[in-house]
RNA sequence: GGUCUGAUGGCCGAGUGGCUAGGCAAAGGUCUGCAAAACCUUGUACAGCGGUUCGAAUCCGCUUCAGACCUCCA
């Protein structure tokens, strides 16, 4: 609870010093993925950030609950009378319940944000599932004046909205400007005007999914449930709200609106956007059809990459840019994120041989501040692991012993390093993991070819010794020669 | 068209009125039977043109270019 976390408020457009409403308490909502579709890369970019926001509170010694929603429901195709359901649509042309669909996905999702090793938020509430609070949500807006019913539809009245609490104050619009720039689209019949957005809809005949309401057998507008479900599980106010940037008009413009007209005032205190991740310079989407699934960049298997690239990969590549920066896809890229990666594990894993002297060259009291200054300054992550890089290269000097390092030291610099790489960071190292699984197996096999292979050494037999080590590399296992011996490694 | 961002060395990507971000690649080196790996060393870049300033890549103006949102989107 010590930070001085400063963090970038869409609202104001300037960083702000985090306090909470609550002392030691931290309520956030994130929106979460809508469940028609395999998760894409750009699926991980507000995955990851936001759960370096919540690693990063935790680890402060707030109390987060942590709310990311699942859409299942409510996202229509297009508007008004073609309103179909995104969820629908796809489970008619597939012969599937919408909610096999929406599970489908949902679990697709879990995997992959589980590979990305983002913590499960506290609550994970699905949209289908409180269609109860949003009826009720919406009927607050209508018996507060913000509403009306139109043929079975609750529409939002955003000019009467705009009179009472000005709309458009997120994304820097004003109604004029709405105006003048709203397309006016075919059906829109029942609306007002076509700025007026839906908060509930009736359903069409052929619309499978569909609940009773007062208005009508319908659906819920597709901004409700996050208005909803934040107010149901953080309260009338709560602490940070994020998501892409793409959304911030006019989902969270049309968000805010319903919750102050609603509950007479705003509800999130602090707006966090994440950026895009663009290819090619332009923004990863399904609109676009340029997007790479999760599951294409672990397995290698898009025409655009020219390899598999880990989970990890992902995770550091996202990190190794400011969040609110737009982040470009590219082979090499990745690659140089997958290595840097690598080098980071290693130099942490080296630590393991530092043994510890008499009086301390370093202060790892550095990296501690350090670390800690990036990630209060707008969780500056590529900061955080510049800081690491540096320190690898100290713990290689103090694995030379062209530095040392008491034991206290030692102590602390090794707890500094775990908490911002592996508890704040969130990153994982696989290849270690990977290895002392498959190591237990193998070692005693490897262990007698190398012993063999040191007495081919030995007798300048260097066929043989040869002989041993392509062999080893034909099942995978790397042999590298130090002075006095050899480590190996699974590839 | 409106609103808003951005333009950093071969690539990715931080920073920001004066001090080396970092990674990848590259070059050199250490080690080594060879190789691989590993490690060490090396980079003075900030779109262009003006202006403010003792000093600007960083502030201001203009220009050019790129992107996002304005329609579902992370």
């Amino acid at each position: 609870m010590d930070t001085k976390l400063t963090i970038y408020n869409t609202l104001t457009r300037r960083k702000e010093a985090f306090e909470p409403l609550t002392p030691g308490r931290v309520g956030i909502y994130v929106c979460g993925p809508t469940v028609y579709g395999d998760p894409h890369l750009g699926h991980a970019r507000p995955a990851v950030t936001f759960d370096l926001l919540f690693r990063y509170l935790k680890a402060s010694g707030y109390r987060v609950r942590y709310v990311r929603n699942i859409t299942d429901v409510g996202h229509l195709e297009h508007d008004a009378d073609e309103g179909e359901d995104k969820i629908a649509k796809k489970a008619r042309l597939e012969q599937l319940e919408p909610m096999e669909v929406a599970h489908y996905y949902t679990e697709r999702y879990r995997r992959a944000m589980e590979a990305l090793n983002v913590l499960s938020p506290s609550i994970e509430p699905h949209a289908s599932g409180h269609i109860i609070e949003q009826i009720a949500f919406v009927q607050r807006i209508l018996d507060a004046g913000f509403a009306y019913v139109s043929n079975g539809s609750v529409y939002f009245d955003v000019e009467k909205y705009d009179a009472a609490h000005r709309y458009g104050i997120l994304s820097g619009r004003n109604l004029e400007d709405i105006v003048a720039n709203t397309r006016e689209l075919d059906g829109q019949g029942d609306k007002r005007h076509s700025y007026d957005f839906a908060l509930w809809k009736k359903a069409a005949p052929e619309h499978i999914m569909r609940w009773p309401s007062p208005w009508s057998d319908g659906f819920p507008g597709w901004h409700m449930e996050c208005s909803a479900m934040s107010t149901k599980y953080l309260g009338e106010r709560f602490d940070i709200h994020g998501g892409g940037m793409d959304l911030m008009f006019p989902h969270h413009e049309c968000e805010i609106a319903q919750s102050t007209a609603a509950l007479g005032h705003d509800s999130a205190r602090y707006w966090v956007h994440n950026n895009m991740i663009t290819i090619n310079g332009q923004k990863m989407g399904k609109s676009l059809g340029n997007f790479i699934t999760l599951d294409e960049l672990f397995s290698g298997s898009h025409r655009l990459l020219a390899q598999a690239y880990t989970p990890m990969t992902v995770r550091f590549f996202v990190l190794q840019a400011h969040y609110r920066s737009t982040l470009d896809f590219s082979n090499e890229a990745l690659q140089a994120a997958e290595k840097g990666l690598d080098r980071l594990m290693k130099g942490i894993e080296a630590l393991d041989k530092v043994k510890p002297a008499a009086v301390s060259t370093v202060d790892p009291a550095e990296l501690e501040t350090r670390c800690r200054a990036a990630m209060d300054d707008d969780l500056n992550s590529p900061m955080v692991i510049s800081a690491l890089f540096d320190w690898v290269r100290t713990i290689n000097s103090l694995v030379d012993g062209k530095q040392t390092i008491a034991a206290e030291d030692l102590e602390r610099l090794k707890a500094t390093v775990h908490r911002y790489a592996f508890d704040i960071l969130g990153l994982r190292d696989e290849k270690a993991a990977g290895a002392a699984s498959g190591r237990d197996y193998v070692t005693p096999l490897v262990e007698m070819l190398l012993a063999e292979r040191m007495q081919a050494r030995a007798a300048k037999d260097w066929a043989a010794s040869d002989r041993i080590r392509d062999g080893l590399a034909a099942a995978g296992i790397r042999v590298k020669d130090r002075k006095d011996g050899s480590d190996w490694e699974l590839e």
